[in-house]
DNA sequence: AGAGGATGCGCC
DNA sequence: AAAGGGCGCATCCTCT
C-alpha cells in the first residue's frame, strides 16, 4: 500500500458537461497560475480540434467537456485578455489546437514544463516500470517522478478503459475522447494539475540552478525560450508555400530516373530485384557476383564506391533518385489545401539545437526541390540570413586560439580551413597552402569539432584522396611513410599532432571541458544550457558546447528579430530555421534587411564578432543570391 | 498487422 | 580503451 499525501492531488476535481454551476467551478480557479491542458482528436493540429479543455489553479483542476466547452474556452480568452500566468506542458501544440478550435490566439510568452523539464535535464527522468533505460519528458512520467508515484498508475487505467472501448489495435493515444467522460475526466482532469505542482518545483529550480561565472543564469536562458516558443508557433503556423506545379513536375522527373536507373539495373544483374533491399542486393554481389566484400556486410555510400562495378554505381545513383521521389511525394501529402507546408519545430532537443519534421531540413541540397519554395504573396521576396562559421567563431572565442581570434577580427574573408593548413605545414605568413593542403586543413577543422579520432580521420581520408596524396602529404609534413605502412594512417597521426601544435590552447581548452564535463556530469555552453554527459561521454563536451552556442545564438538571433519585427503587420516573418539559416519573407525593404541582419548578429559579446550573411530572392529559395546592403550613411 | 531494430542517407 | 558531433525519414525485415 502507498500513501498519497494530500498535496499529491487536488483538493476539488471536477468534471463539467453542462453550464450548470459552471460559474461555481470558475471561481474556484480564478487565483495563481493557470495550468492548462487540451485533449483533441488527433496529434495534427491542421485537421484535428479540442474536445475538452482542462485547467487548474490553486486546489482545483477541472474537466470542461460536451456542453461546458465553449463556456470553458470563453471563460479561457477572458483570463488571457487579463494576461494570465499560463501553465502548459508541450504549449505549442495546444496554443495550435485552442487557436485552431476557438480563435483564441496568446500574444505572451506562456510557461511549458516540458521546456522547463528539458533545460533543467536533457536525458529526462526515468519511467517508474523501466527506471535504469528508459527515460522521457512526458507529463506522466514527470508527475510520477516528482509529484506521485500513482500518476502514471493513474494514466495506465485511463488507457485501459480507452481500450475496452476502440480495441487493442491501433495508437490508441489520438481516441482519449472515446473514453467514458467520467474516466476522462477524473484522470485527464489531473494533468494541468500535475503540470502547476511541476512549474512550481521547476521555477524554483531554474532560479536557483549553478551557473559557473561568466555564464548567463538558467532563467535567462529559459526567458528566451518562452519567447522562441511564440516564434515556432508563428512561424509553424504561417507555414512555406509551395509551388505544386512545380513540385509535380519535380517529382515526375525523379519517378522516371528511378525507373530508368531500375530497369538498367534489373538487365545488368539478369533478374528482378528490389533495389530497397539490402539483403538482396548482398546476394547478388557476395554470392553471385562473388564481389569482394570492403568492410563487413555494409553496403554503404564508403564500400560502394569502392566495389567499383557498374552496378554499385548505379545503385548510388539510384538510392539518390528513389530518396527524391519517397521525399518529395511526402512533402505533397503534407501539404494544407492552400499549398503550404507546416513543419514542425522540436524546440529543445539534447544540444539545445532545434530538429524539424515534415520539412526540407534533410532533403538533398542539389535536389532543385528547394525551387519549389516560393514567396507566400506577391509582392513578398525571399531572404536567408546564414550565420558565418558560427561553431568555429564559438570555438575560437572559448578556446581563445590566437589565430582563430585574430583572423576573426581582423580580416572579414577569414578563410579558416588555409589558416589551419598554413600552421600545420609551417607555410610562412604571406604563403597561400595549395589545393591539397587546405583541403587537409578542411578535414582536421571538423576532425576537432567533432572530436574525431584517429580512425575516424583515417577512414575520412580513405574516402577524399588517394594513397598517393596522401604520401605527399605525409612527406610536406616531414614523414616519408615505409611501403608497409598505411600513407592515410600515418597521415591522421601526423594531421592530428600537427593540429594540436598549431592550436594548443584549442587542445587543453577541449581537454578541460572533457574534465569539467567529468566531474560535474554536464557541460555548458554560451547561453547558460547545461547538457548531460555520461563519463563514456565526455570527449562530447567540445562538441556540444559550441554546437549549443551556435543553436542558442541562433534561437535568440530568431526571437530579436520576431520580437521586434514580427508582432505588428506580419509582413515580415521568419518562416524556416534550418540550424545557422534563418529563412524570411519581407518585401525587400533593404532597411529593414539590415536591421534583421543586426538583431541576428552579436559583435559585442564574444571575444570573436557572430556574423550573418544575408542571400535573398524573389523567385525561390532555390535561386538566392548574395546582398549587399548599401552602406548606411554616416552623420557627419 | 504493427512495433521496433537495422541500415542507409541527407542536412547543419 | 574507445568516439567524428547532432538530427529525421524511408525502407526492409524480424518478432510478436
Amino acid at each position: 500500500m502507498r500513501i498519497v499525501y494530500a498535496s499529491e492531488l487536488p483538493r476539488y476535481q471536477y468534471i463539467v458537461r453542462g453550464t450548470d454551476g459552471i460559474q461555481e467551478v470558475f471561481d474556484r480557479l480564478e487565483h495563481g497560475a493557470l495550468g492548462v491542458d487540451t485533449e483533441t482528436t488527433g496529434f495534427d493540429w491542421t485537421v484535428d480540434r479540442v474536445g475538452a479543455l482542462c485547467l487548474a489553479a490553486g486546489d482545483t483542476s477541472a474537466f470542461f467537456v460536451k456542453n461546458a466547452l465553449g463556456r470553458a474556452a470563453k471563460w479561457l480568452a477572458n483570463q488571457i485578455k487579463r494576461r494570465r500566468r499560463l501553465v502548459f506542458h508541450n504549449g505549442k501544440f495546444d496554443m495550435h489546437m485552442i487557436r485552431e478550435t476557438f480563435g483564441i490566439h496568446i500574444a505572451y510568452p506562456v510557461h511549458d514544463t516540458l521546456v522547463m523539464s528539458r533545460l533543467l535535464d536533457n536525458r529526462g527522468v526515468p519511467k517508474e516500470r523501466f527506471p535504469f533505460w528508459s527515460f522521457n519528458h512526458e507529463l506522466d512520467t514527470l508527475a510520477n517522478f516528482y509529484v506521485h508515484m500513482d500518476a502514471s498508475d493513474a494514466h495506465t487505467e485511463l488507457i485501459d478503459a480507452i481500450r475496452d472501448v476502440v480495441g487493442r489495435r491501433k495508437n490508441q493515444l489520438a481516441d482519449w475522447l472515446v473514453a467514458p467522460v467520467r474516466v476522462q475526466g477524473k484522470y485527464g482532469g489531473r494533468d494541468p494539475w500535475y503540470t502547476l505542482r511541476l512549474y512550481d518545483m521547476f521555477i524554483s529550480m531554474i532560479q536557483h540552478w549553478p551557473q559557473p561565472d561568466g555564464y548567463p543564469k538558467l532563467m535567462e536562458l529559459y526567458h528566451n525560450e518562452r519567447w522562441l516558443m511564440l516564434a515556432l508557433r508563428d512561424m509553424e503556423e504561417r507555414g512555406v508555400k509551395l509551388d505544386q506545379e512545380f513540385l509535380h513536375r519535380w517529382l515526375a522527373k525523379a519517378k522516371r530516373r528511378t525507373d530508368k536507373l531500375t530497369d538498367k539495373m534489373n538487365r545488368r544483374a539478369g533478374y528482378d530485384l528490389n533495389w530497397n533491399s539490402n539483403p538482396q542486393i548482398r546476394e547478388l554481389f557476395w554470392e553471385e557476383l562473388e564481389l569482394e566484400q570492403v568492410d563487413g556486410e555494409k553496403l554503404n555510400k564508403k564500400v560502394l564506391l569502392r566495389l567499383d562495378h557498374p552496378l554499385a554505381t548505379l545503385l548510388l545513383q539510384r538510392r539518390k533518385h528513389s530518396k527524391m521521389v519517397s521525399s518529395g511525394r511526402a512533402l505533397l501529402t503534407n501539404l494544407d489545401s492552400r499549398g503550404h507546408l507546416h513543419s514542425h519545430y522540436n524546440q529543445n532537443v539534447d544540444t539545445g539545437r532545434m530538429s524539424a519534421t515534415k520539412g526540407f531540413h534533410q532533403f538533398a541540397r542539389d535536389s532543385g526541390v528547394r525551387k519549389a519554395v516560393v514567396p507566400s504573396k506577391k509582392g513578398l521576396v525571399l531572404r536567408s540570413a546564414d550565420y558565418s562559421q558560427v561553431e568555429m567563431r564559438f570555438a575560437a572565442h572559448f578556446s581563445g586560439e590566437e589565430t582563430l581570434i585574430n583572423g576573426f577580427n581582423n580580416d572579414p574573408k577569414f578563410d579558416t580551413h588555409a589558416a589551419l593548413a598554413k600552421r600545420m605545414f609551417g607555410l610562412r605568413r604571406k604563403r597561400e597552402p595549395s589545393h591539397g593542403q587546405r583541403d587537409r586543413g578542411k578535414t582536421m577543422n571538423f576532425a576537432m569539432l567533432y572530436g574525431a579520432g584517429e580512425d575516424a580521420v583515417t577512414s575520412q581520408l580513405i574516402d577524399k584522396i588517394s594513397a598517393e596524396e596522401a604520401r605527399q602529404s605525409c612527406i610536406e609534413l616531414g614523414h616519408i611513410p615505409s611501403r608497409s605502412e598505411s600513407p592515410f594512417r600515418s597521415l591522421a597521426k601526423l594531421l592530428r599532432d600537427a593540429v594540436r601544435s598549431s592550436y594548443p590552447r584549442m587542445w587543453s581548452f577541449t581537454k578541460e571541458e572533457e574534465e569539467l564535463t567529468k566531474v560535474f556530469g554536464y557541460v555548458v555552453d554560451a547561453y547558460g544550457y547545461h547538457r548531460w554527459l555520461d563519463e563514456n561521454e565526455a570527449y562530447k563536451a567540445m562538441n556540444s558546447k559550441v554546437q549549443g552556442s551556435a543553436a542558442h545564438k541562433a534561437k535568440e538571433g530568431m526571437v530579436n528579430v520576431y520580437r521586434e519585427l514580427q508582432m505588428g503587420t506580419g509582413q515580415i516573418a521568419i518562416i524556416m530555421q534550418v540550424h545557422d539559416d534563418i529563412v524570411y519573407e519581407g518585401d525587400g525593404d533593404p532597411e529593414i534587411d539590415r536591421r534583421v541582419i543586426a538583431l541576428l548578429e552579436d559583435r559585442k559579446n564574444f571575444s570573436v564578432p557572430i556574423t550573418a550573411d544575408l542571400k535573398g530572392s524573389d523567385k525561390n529559395w532555390q535561386d538566392k543570391e548574395s546582398i549587399t546592403l548599401p552602406k548606411k550613411r554616416r552623420l557627419a
